[in-house]
DNA sequence: CGTCAGATTGATATTCATCAAGATCGGTGG
DNA sequence: CCACCGATCTTGATGAATATCAATCTGACG
């Protein structure tokens, strides 16, 4: 709890860093941060591996990941689970229930988290009086989407290499707007195991192709920290295209 | 041309068919249907084939699916494409442009289509002056991208056998859903070709796992028609939860 | 009847899952 | 300080799933 407070005190909060994750898509008139500022959210520390949301819930409140990693997973039926998306810092990862009412996959801290909730009265009463930043908030559903549609295509048509790859490199890029990472290195705490779940692959052939990727130069990946030291190489073995992240800033 | 008017006389129109769309996921006020009925629609018809929306364009009109098949195509650098959903009758698949102005993938008719097309100005017009008609547009937007989610943990980790089971079970259910397929059997003029670009599998993987539904008993597919003979079963093998779809009338 | 796209089959190579067994490392109690 | 422990990472061996290559078959249609 103690933690928790020193936190907030010298990281930007929720409305803050929201701020700045928009900001990355579009210009804010002064009214529209104004407005974001006033958004209530109640923050939470997550320890690693607990469910932030709940799949099946119906939350009265939206999401925002204000540090550590998260990930959307859909259940099976025989217990295993599939990772379909990585969310970092800036990402208001839950605007989907806001109109899905039930949500239909959970969101689970991979490191330790901490989130911040804001109430869906709240946004329904944005949609209604701000028309810009209810188009703004719609985009990063809009690409989220963007991005599930490329991981489709990871999954279907590349090598588990071009994957791993990929991933990284989108990893980086979405860190880096951030401020999370810089000069081509972040630390990146999550197991094989967990990133296995993410790919899709099981955890040894997971480290076969961490290994390939070390082997390959570009990257050093030791002790929960990657740090890329051919970004150029691995954009090309990823065929990593960065458009779908929508990262220029123009009206909206 | 002549085909397209009788077309337009017969069948329901662009706003008509987004009504009914959006209907199976809330009750529209009269207020919203007015609204929508006089958003002015441009239509046009397109050949086995072609792109419908190209990607890296920057389109000021969204596109609605009146009839026919499409998917979005990532395109790779070897030419190759994946196909990352597919889009049926009743589908405004094209919101995605209206927000991030440069569309990071085309869409192209798998079969011989239809689309509605409206200005990006008339959306804009309706999300200052219709908040609930705009959390409408943005949820079925929202829906589209829990529909890649599912598909993300389909490629990862279910059999081709019970990814196909998948996606006849999701088509009949959408097809059902905007009153294309009736009885447990609906048109699927897809060749496999076509197919195995959106199942990610190799043409002749996909010929061997449709022959495998085939042999379960549970289909009859041929001649571009698919008969679902044991419902039940199909979804039990495909681990099918339509939870996904959001296909509950609520207040949202 | 010839042609062509789509569907099918067989043979072989590659990728990946699975099972089983170490190796490494940080922490913890004696 | 050391022995032990559990979590994580690593390695080897084997089989199943899937891609690839090369034919062949089928049906629609001029």
């Amino acid at each position: 709890m103690a933690d928790l407070r020193i936190t907030a005190l010298v990281a930007p909060g929720p409305a803050a860093l929201l701020e700045q994750a928009l900001s990355k898509h579009d210009t804010l008139t002064p009214k529209d941060r104004a407005l974001l500022h006033h958004l209530p959210f109640r923050v939470r520390a997550y320890g690693r591996g607990h469910e932030i949301i709940v799949a099946g819930s119906r939350p009265s409140e939206s999401c925002l990941i204000v540090s550590g990693f998260t990930a959307r997973a859909v259940q099976f039926d025989d217990g295993s689970r599939q990772l379909t998306g990585m969310q970092v810092t800036g990402d208001f990862i839950d605007l989907h229930a806001f109109l899905l009412r039930q949500i239909d996959h959970s969101v689970i801290a991979l490191t330790p988290c901490i989130a911040g909730f804001t109430p869906h009265a709240e946004l329904r009463r944005l949609v209604a009086e701000a028309p810009h930043l209810t188009r703004m908030l719609w985009l990063t559903t809009v690409i989220d989407a963007a991005v599930q549609r490329t991981w489709v295509a990871n999954f279907a048509r590349r090598t588990s290499l071009q994957h791993l790859a990929h991933f990284v490199c989108e990893l980086y890029r979405r860190l880096e707007g951030v401020g999370v990472a810089r000069d081509h290195q972040f630390d990146f705490p999550v197991s094989q195991q967990q990133l296995s779940e993410v790919l899709g692959l099981s955890v040894v052939h997971m480290n076969r192709t961490i290994q390939k990727l070390r082997r390959s130069g570009l990257v050093i990946w030791k002790a929960n920290r990657i740090s890329i030291l051919d970004l150029k190489g691995l954009v090309r073995l990823a065929a990593f295209d960065p458009t779908y992240l929508s990262l220029s800033r123009e009206p909206r």
